[in-house]
RNA sequence: GGCGGCAUAGCCAAGCGGUAAGGCAGAGGACUGCAAAUCCUUCAUCCCCGGUUCGAAUCCGGGUGCCGCCUCCA
């Protein structure tokens, strides 16, 4: 068995095997700074991060590259609403992002170009497209020119005409066809701007992941992803100009994550349906969205609920809880005899989650077979005085193995003077029969998110998920 | 008009030809001083109609419903 991913390339899954071995050249369209970011943006961060550490996990050395959009119409808008410039906007937003990213357990790629520092790159493959005849200059601005690409519309499989007849886009004299789009822009009164052979001006959008991912990982990398709004035009455009400045096939693997509804509507800022992650982390731990956008397969729409996120935390708590129960039992238990049960249970969970997850990324698969040790493991633990060392260490091993990926384990035993001593109060009050505060303390610590549990080896406390 | 996706129990969600994973919620029971956690039992024939097949939720055809892209959008 080997993975296999769906490639939006030739709407086929297909053997992954990257252009070198071992080694795996990844970007990601990142975000536009311009404000916090929210859940619908937070799935395929959430989800090409997984991808990653799944293809780590399994050997690969991968080098992952998500961009900033720090320079575009939003972010002069926002600016000027807001009354500060285009930089300072950006230095704030960008640490939001990675504020929130990491409380997503979004691990930090190995780098964050930025747009407004690589227009030297942008300024070089603009040239090339104008040399080879795929671009033109007019008033300052600098068009793309579609039909100089035969093969425009591979990824979206659509013709250029088919395109223009379905086209919503104004007309803009400037442009000798509807669909060609803007390398480079004049800049107006005002705004920022950077030197280049066509005048004051700033990169269109489409050409920065292009300059930034050739610059980073070459004109050739195994995988692009993003949420599939991007596939037209952005991506389109991507290997349109990618391709005929290098003369190379610019991406092996296109991968498209779906998106998040609400109310049978997709999340976006502009319907302004959305839910920044932000907002969620008022309410719920971060850990919860997460398990959220990892239910569902990547390429299914996720329908946003309060609801789904109670059932994901319910969920959530049930594999923590088995996690530090495991913990708790080796530390508290004498051995006991081999549990065949639990070992096979081991063994079964470990090949279906390989299976699930080597089949294009089948996430809830894999939470199938987590599940199915989970309950395992509580039965080995409520059946079992003792404890079979081996077998939970192999369980332990699996949950461990299966949280580099996932990452949603709380992995930190908490201690607290305060906390404990309430407990050894508790404890003693029970031995006294005195319920009324035992209860008490039990209210107390319930009042500040602390769960207490009494088992056969003594009382635990842990924090509510 | 073009391209595409989805429809599986109250809810979420795998499965993609061999007789329905998993989670949440619910019901009954065990354990507990009461809880919590946990365990046991229980809870679906897969939108409709045809077809192919020994056999279909899974393939084909036809419906119905919902959604997305074709403009900034993850």
């Amino acid at each position: 068995m080997a993975l296999v991913v769906y490639n939006d390339l030739t709407r086929k899954k297909e053997p992954f095997e990257p252009i070198e071995k071992d080694k795996v050249r990844f970007y990601v369209c990142g975000p536009t700074v311009y404000d916090f970011f929210h859940i619908g943006n937070a799935r395929p961060f959430v989800l090409f991060d997984l991808f990653r550490r799944y293809l780590e996990a399994t050997g690969y050395e991968v080098t992952f590259v998500q961009n900033f959009t720090d320079i575009d119409d939003k972010m002069i808008r926002r600016a000027n609403e807001t009354g500060t410039t285009v930089p300072e906007l950006a230095e704030r937003f960008i640490a939001e992002y990675f504020e929130d990213a990491d409380a997503l357990g979004i691990k930090r790629a190995d780098i964050h170009p930025r747009a407004t520092h690589e227009i030297g790159e942008i300024i070089k493959i603009v040239e090339t497209l104008i040399e080879k005849g795929h671009a033109y200059e007019k008033e300052g601005d600098v068009y793309f020119s579609v039909v100089s690409f035969p093969e425009y519309g591979k990824l979206s499989k659509q013709s250029i005409d088919e395109l223009v007849s379905g086209a919503r886009i104004e007309v803009d004299e400037r442009k000798n066809n509807p669909l060609d789009f803007a390398l480079w822009k004049a800049s107006k009164p005002g705004e920022p701007f950077w030197e280049s052979p066509w005048g004051k001006g700033r990169p269109g959008w489409h050409i920065e992941c292009s300059a930034m991912s050739t610059k980073y990982l070459g004109d050739s990398i195994d995988i692009h992803g993003g949420g599939s709004d991007l596939v037209f035009p952005h991506h389109e455009n991507e290997i349109a100009q990618s391709e005929c400045a290098s003369g190379c096939q610019f991406v092996k693997y296109w991968l498209h994550n779906a998106y998040i509804m609400i109310d049978k509507e997709k999340m976006s800022k502009s319907l302004g349906n959305f839910m920044t992650v932000r907002d969620i982390r008022k309410k719920f731990n971060p850990l919860v969205l997460r398990y959220f956008l990892l239910s569902a397969h990547y390429r299914s729409p996720i329908n946003f609920s309060k609801e789904g996120l109670d059932q994901a935390q319910s969920a959530l708590e049930r594999i923590n809880n088995c996690y530090s129960d495991l913990n708790f039992a080796v530390a508290n238990r004498n051995p006991c005899e081999k549990d065949d049960a639990l070992a096979e249970a081991v063994t079964r969970a470990r090949q279906g989650y390989r299976d699930s997850m080597e089949d294009d990324f089948n996430t809830a698969g894999a939470l199938g077979s987590i599940f199915d040790l989970v309950r395992a493991v509580n039965v080995h633990l409520t059946e079992n005085e003792g404890l079979y060392r081996e077998g939970i260490k192999a369980a332990k091993d699996f949950f461990d193995d299966v949280n580099r990926v996932f990452g949603f384990f709380q992995t930190e035993e908490g201690s607290d003077a305060e906390i404990d001593a309430l407990l050894a109060e508790r404890v003693e009050a029970r031995n006294s029969k005195n319920f009324k505060r035992s209860d008490e303390i039990r209210d107390l610590l319930a009042a500040k998110g602390i769960i207490i549990e009494d088992t056969p080896q003594g009382a635990r406390w842990k924090r509510q998920i």
